[in-house]
DNA sequence: TAGATTGTTAATCGATTAACAATC
DNA sequence: TAGATTGTTAATCGATTAACAATC
């Protein structure tokens, strides 16, 4: 596997969204497609997209475009997703329920392996096919298991709590739903935090202030390409 | 209410942090904060966040800092938190209930008055201290009460069909946690996607791929700084 | 007044876009 | 070969950081 250094996070955040749109392309059977019509469909630049994928080599075929599947397959493997790293989860609750069930049905990379809990009425409980395990567990768990990643969807005070037992443990890679972001605390810790507040907040914001210059000019010039068209 | 033009969304972004820190802060009963202060607690430099709080207006006092419950007010007000934005909810499943609980008990913003499923197990009970309506009720209700905002916790296909309907009903704003963007559909709309799928194989990446020069060198940087320190 | 810290301008850095030679 | 489209370099644009005068 090799190493990508020097990749920027705005490249990286942009891969999944390539990745699922391939996927959806080579679905319906479509066996090629160049970087204009990709920008087309994802809206972006043409030259954002060769300039990204040209991060981690080159893909493509002068005068013909990229093949799909081909594409795809090595987005895949540069997002890992072959990786299978073992995962915990952190709170039986609504929203745990529903990432538990997300995680077992497509899972991007991950395999969950446990589901904890602290609440009586929740153990036993089956989520995601796994029965919610006391938390009281959940150290000697580890030891065991020795999972990569621990997911929390626990309110802010418990993850302080359960951080600090789980970095012990060795586990440094995180997917955090709650306020509290442990990388502050432990910075040799990968952490991909889920806001959902603020982007609740942001959407507010949105709204209540209207649309940016630049997203006005956008639209604007959106809409005479469409009537053009039209 | 002040119209902000040219704030970049960069920006507009961290508002939401801001004011979490701050509402945080003033729960502790502390009044006084500095830029450098923030700036150490948030992981951003001082620069940045006065540079952002100035692109709408002068809060602070040279010499003394900010007021925190004058600034967490202010940006409160930004933010637009007291907009009340009549919103509704379509699917009613286990992320359907998180975001429906969420938005009862923190109403950042907006006013959770309807929730819709099309599973008739699921029609009636209560969710967020909404009982589940029919669907089939929506366009009526939507007439009615005339929703600002809808939230997608349905699937793709889901949402191509209702949120032609929405549109056609006059609602331009969305909270999104499909993978359908339908903003490249109307682009009239405005847009706040949650993409739980992208985020994951984010961290999928950066756990396979190790971090990034920059990173790697931030992390270098903080450790040498904390056995300065120690 | 002296010290501190903002508001704001200028400098730097990084990311996006444009252009075009390479080549399938 | 001619046409198309990539890979890559150069130009532009925007966001972050640094610096410092203003002023509390």
């Amino acid at each position: 596997m090799p190493k990508h250094e020097n990749v920027s996070m705005s490249v990286i955040r942009r891969l999944p969204r390539y990745y699922r749109f391939l996927s959806h392309l080579k679905a319906k059977g479509i066996t090629r497609i160049s970087s204009t019509e990709l920008s087309q469909k994802l809206g972006l630049t043409a030259s954002q997209i060769r300039q990204d994928l040209n991060c981690f080599g080159g893909f493509g075929q002068q005068g013909y475009g990229y093949i799909v599947s081909q594409l795809c397959d090595e987005i895949g493997k540069i997002l890992g997703l072959s990786g299978g790293y073992k995962t915990i989860l952190l709170g039986a609750g609504n929203l745990g329920r529903a990432i538990a069930n997300h995680m077992t049905f497509e899972s991007d990379g991950f395999k969950l392996i446990g589901v904890f809990d602290n609440d009586p009425n929740q153990i036993g409980v089956t989520i995601g096919g796994l029965a919610v395990r006391d938390v009281a567990e959940l150290e000697a768990f580890c030891r065991k298991e020795k999972p990569a990643m621990a997911v929390f969807c626990v309110p802010r005070s418990a993850v302080e709590q359960l951080g600090e037992m789980l970095y012990g443990l060795g586990i440094r890679n995180f997917w955090n739903f709650s306020h509290y972001d442990i990388s502050l605390q432990y910075p040799d810790t990968i952490v991909e935090n889920v806001h959902l507040n603020d982007s609740l907040m942001t959407l507010c914001y949105r709204i209540s202030n209207g649309r940016t210059k630049k997203q006005e000019d956008e639209l604007k010039q959106k809409n005479s390409a469409d009537s053009t068209v039209g």
